[in-house]
DNA sequence: TTGAAAGCGCTAACAA
DNA sequence: TTGTTAGCGCTTTCAA
């Protein structure tokens, strides 16, 4: 059996709330006393029991991540972020998967309030219309990651996806395409966020974004570079295929890219591609992407910020936090 | 306030055994009872605390891992399939990474044992000489995962690195490389083992693996490609560099091709690569990369399996299981 | 500055 | 089949 802080009581002949108090930090113990415990707490290697600790005290000092998918690079970098800012504040990250699916996700999410995390972050995989149940319901602080829910105020750290949008849509301007495309998702707040940024930036270019041009898909997680290859492959059929195409991710935009090559493309010269998440490998690509950086690592140490204020009962009202995307430029637009 | 067990029995006029053999599915109760229990546990939304019934109870039916880096492709992928496999048996996955730094393993080590979860899983970023303190002493049952120490019998699952050595080997010799090359690592165990088996296999075709053909790096995971690059540099700079390279990983390889191609050899003619992990990017780089593919799905899945047992306190001896690797050819060795 | 009493929400062991 | 008693290891409150 563990040490517990009764063996320690014991050896000492105190009670079991003056050496709770010294395991906490509290002030009103005798500095003598305090010695005691601590050298006989050394001595037996004590480590508190935190599932007793969170039970009594109501506060288990563990805050929960649902994310919808681990090997995205952005989730990971984000989850690191989030769990370096928040160890150093003592508490302790709990991760986990949704893997995309909405019943696992509202499984975690029941899992992690039932193991009594302080707050719940979540970047749900559900549509913008249709929250999750739970999560609606729940007692603990929630603040959302990512995605957000329509008609539905709750605490929001995120990138600026209208933003995201139009710098893609600028560069693209800028760069002399016209025949511009979207390969975009539907379902998740981003989406419709990035796409209404596009359209925004080419119409104040003057150029317009054809219904054609615009390929609504799913999956752009897990598979994203198929879903990419497909999508562009609708596109290059079209009578006048697009001169640039702003994908969803950089994983579509791999795909597309390989889609653009196999057809005999040139990219720049003939096609353009940008797409979003700044990927670590972006670079070592046949052809460099162009990418919307999402500073997942600021984002992380923002959200840790919040989470310390939802903790402490300093919610107040709903607070949504955006952080400004950056155009990183690199072959496919640019030679 | 949440709904408790007392709640519903005290509702129902029963006490709250009853309605915790109920919640727990025992047997001893009647149909009757048991209906009626369940309905108000639906109508109340009833979720148990688990934080109590783990305290109660001694098992929190909760795992932990403790990964050197969450953006892993490998560590990533090994732990979603691992917490696929544990939630199908009604375990969850608690997760935490070390960044690479022993001191922040050794803190999330003891956070999760304080935690009580179960069954411990570690890839530890420690020296093989050197393991976690809190590991070895730990009454809670642990199971290494990809590294293992030395002379420390404990439960690993992990990759027949000897063979990844191996497979790597002998297909640069059966490609007609003789100045063959090895950017590796060391402290860890795959590191030694990689090596051991790649020269076990040069050295059955009669090929000498030359001292200053083998260059031994740190940081492999975090930096990888700029650890790559470098050490090929290095290489590189040889009176008569190598016409194939076998990198630790492929993130280093990545690197090391960079450096290789701005020197203005060309790949795989006057150099080959080949690295291991079989990154999801392999086949969209510049050059598409030759890898060891680790089979981390399967790994995950192996690793649930002894879960259960050492869960169940089946665990008996120490028990080593290894997965073979497999050899995924791309053009950075075959044009 | 210290500690007694009560309890967090649940389960184990046994008794009725 | 059901319930009583006695905790799990800790914190909270309040009295001494």
């Amino acid at each position: 059996m563990a040490v517990t802080l009764k063996d320690i009581a014991r050896d000492l002949g105190v009670s079991t709330v003056t050496v709770s108090k010294v395991l906490r930090g509290q002030t009103d113990i005798s500095d003598k006393t305090r010695e005691r415990v601590l050298k006989r707490m050394r001595e037996l290697n004590y480590q508190p029991n935190m599932l007793a600790r969170a039970l009594a005290g109501g506060r288990s000092q563990a805050v929960g991540l649902v994310v919808p998918d681990l090997i995205h690079p952005f989730f990971g970098e984000f989850a690191r972020s989030l769990a370096g800012a928040l160890r150093s504040e003592g508490l302790v990250l709990v991760l986990a998967s949704s893997e995309e699916d909405p019943e696992i996700e509202e499984q975690e999410i029941k899992t992690l309030l039932a193991r009594g995390v302080d707050v719940l972050l979540v970047a749900s995989c559900r549509p913008a219309t249709h929250p999750s149940p739970a999560l609606a319901e729940a007692s603990t602080p929630v603040l959302l990651v990512d995605r957000h829910f329509l008609d539905l105020p709750m605490d929001f750290v995120g990138t600026n996806d209208l933003m995201v949008g139009e710098l893609a849509g600028r560069h693209l301007v800028g760069i002399g395409r016209r025949r511009i495309a979207h390969i975009g998702g539907r379902g998740i707040s981003p989406t419709a966020d990035r796409l209404q940024g596009f359209q925004r930036a080419l119409a104040a270019a003057g150029v317009d974004l054809a219904e054609a041009y615009v390929v609504m898909r799913d999956g752009f997680e897990e598979s994203g570079d198929a879903t990419g290859y497909h999508a562009m492959q609708e596109l290059l059929s079209l009578r006048e295929p697009p001169d640039a195409v702003f994908c969803y991710n950089d994983l579509s935009a791999i795909g597309a890219m390989e889609a653009a090559m196999q057809a005999g493309l040139r990219i720049p010269q003939d096609i353009a591609f940008i797409g979003c998440g700044n990927l670590r490998y972006a670079e070592y690509l046949r052809v460099p992407l162009t990418s919307v950086d999402q500073s997942s690592h600021r984002l992380g140490e923002l959200a840790a910020k919040r989470v310390l204020d939802l903790s402490a009962g300093a919610g107040a009202a709903p607070q949504t936090l955006r952080l400004e995307p950056r155009l990183i430029v690199r072959k496919s637009t640019v030679a």
